[in-house]
DNA sequence: ATACATACC
DNA sequence: TACTGGTATGTAT
DNA sequence: ATACATACC
DNA sequence: TACTGGTATGTAT
């Protein structure tokens, strides 16, 4: 089975975080021979190979447009950049608070029998969380109870309780409420805050952004733990949110040229908006992080939407929405 | 009344040929008035409103546009020209053949009697052709007879001979098939031919493509006028048989700088796809002659379709389709 | 895919 | 009194 | 306009 | 045995 095949069959969640490369081969084969011949799966190909024609199609494109001189596009491509660049605003403190493994640990604290325990939450049929525990065994959001079990035999599920989520969830919203009362929550278990206003309250003004957001998170962990990102604009701070998880947080300093090194580096996939056929499709181009976006920015022009491609010129450059507060 | 309403229910063909200003601009007048109120003319208002919206909506974002430098978007529209520029191909001899008044003058030939009066095939209710008499009136192809009857009361309307029409085009075909048995032809009264092979043959070697015409002309003209145009590319022929008409003929030489000259000084309007709306869609960028499209060209890039843009860079250059024979 | 607008004869 | 009828192509939904 | 694919939680 | 169900958005027809 192909590379896209199996991530397209593993799950969204497989290959995020906590496993090593050899693991990931192992989980992603076992829940492939697990899946095989199931109306899903099947599928589940058929989507594949459809998406693989597109990308085959763009391959060629790009075979016969890399033979052409690309300087001009390059330099209009540079220009249009220069003027993004005019937007970029370095003047907010943006937060995403992610709940470690939300609907789990709300269940262990329904039943602390289940804390020491590999447990996932949802059924047989389709598991929504997982805790840490069984994670380590490649247990994941969004993979079917039955596979997980093949993961990890010893792997108990607990029944959701939305009710309860609601509930703890709300609690966790008091506590954003009192550093941006205009905090947007994305689901139960995630939230973004604009922390500008309240890091500049005279009461506050001695305190970081880091400090700030450790405060909040220590005010959530009475009960929940929750990791966090700290940068200028929406998304970074999402992708900030995942480096130190769990029970965690990470800061981008609001500095142009940290910023746009720290796309560079960045696995395209990382972005939210990028999945799994967008990576795909990138990777054919030869584009694995933002930084191959500029390399390969004029053939991405010629092979992208407008819209796609000036998407990605947003992420390349690490710019993009700081709207939380409004 | 706008100009853009006026031309609208002018019809097509006013303002094409024979009039001076002052009368284009009384007859359209007087047509405006006699239609007002009618079921046509109502959902003509509609549709002329729907059509300026987005042009204004355009000239909007033209406005905005212009703020800015466009000097990178012109070297690659340069660039791209340059590559177009590539495909001229200067070796065909097409032929755009028109018949004058084709209808019409089938009936002055059925009907010696009409010659000499201003005379229109059709109806009170819709007129297909009109003889020149009339045509000096105002009277045009797709006009309403009653109002063809308000511009010249004399007028006098000849039934439609379709029949007729067919078996006189048929002889015309005749005449067409000796000069290039791939000609084209384009409803009855019109047609293309590729001359080029023709004029290599040893019996043809020492006449050129004009005299070719005139004897091609001569040829019909034992029954019909007709009137041609001469150049390599097809829609550049049918715009010089327009030149001389009726009962003339015009000639652009295959020479790139004639064609780029002509092309810069030709309105608009006179290539075949520019209609009414994107004439008034042009002019509100202040392009009037495909001169003009170079000089706006980076504003056109950015507000048009890609496929309208490019089909415009082809009228500016002055190339396109030598496709007839096959 | 479908309807509608533009364009031409 | 009265504004064709056919085709091709492009654009919007 | 509609259906379908992608993407996310 | 067994692959959620909701929303947003982009793309193809």
């Amino acid at each position: 089975p192909s590379s896209s095949l199996l991530s397209r069959v593993a799950g969204p969640s497989t290959g995020k975080a906590g496993l090593v490369e050899t693991d990931k081969e192992r989980i992603s084969r076992l829940v492939y021979e697990v899946s095989k011949g199931s109306a899903f799966f099947e599928n589940e190909v058929k989507k594949d190979q459809a998406a693989k024609a597109k990308i085959d199609e763009m391959r060629k494109q790009h075979e016969r447009y890399k033979l052409q001189d690309s300087s001009l596009a390059e330099r209009e491509i540079d220009s249009y950049w220069k003027e993004l660049e005019m937007t970029r605003d370095l003047s907010r403190t943006i937060v995403h608070v992610d709940m470690d493994a939300f609907f789990a640990s709300v269940e262990e604290l329904l039943n602390p029998s289940l804390k020491d325990v590999p447990m996932a939450v949802g059924s047989m049929a389709m598991i929504s969380t997982a805790n840490y525990h069984a994670r380590k065994f490649g247990v994941r959001s969004a993979m079917p109870g039955y596979i997980a079990k093949k993961l990890c035999p010893q792997l108990v599920f607990a029944q959701e309780h939305h009710t309860q989520y609601r509930d703890y969830a709300n609690k966790v919203r008091e506590v954003f409420k009192l550093f941006d009362p205009y905090f947007i929550s994305i689901g139960l278990d995630e939230a973004y805050l604009d922390l500008t206003d309240y890091l500049e309250e005279e009461e506050h003004v001695n305190i970081s952004p880091d400090e700030a957001v450790e405060r909040l998170r220590a005010m959530i962990q009475r009960q929940e733990r929750a990791s966090a990102g700290i940068a200028s604009v929406t998304w970074i701070a999402k992708v900030c949110s995942d480096i130190n998880k769990p029970n965690g947080q990470y800061r981008l300093l609001p500095e142009k040229e940290k910023i746009i090194e720290f796309c560079r580096n960045l696995p395209i996939r990382k972005a939210n908006g990028i999945g799994r056929v967008m990576e795909q499709t990138l990777l054919s181009i030869g584009v694995t992080t933002f930084g191959d976006v500029a390399i390969h920015r004029a053939a991405l022009r010629h092979l992208l939407s407008k819209k796609t491609f000036n998407y990605l010129s947003l992420l390349y450059l690490g710019l993009g929405s700081t709207a939380v507060s409004r």
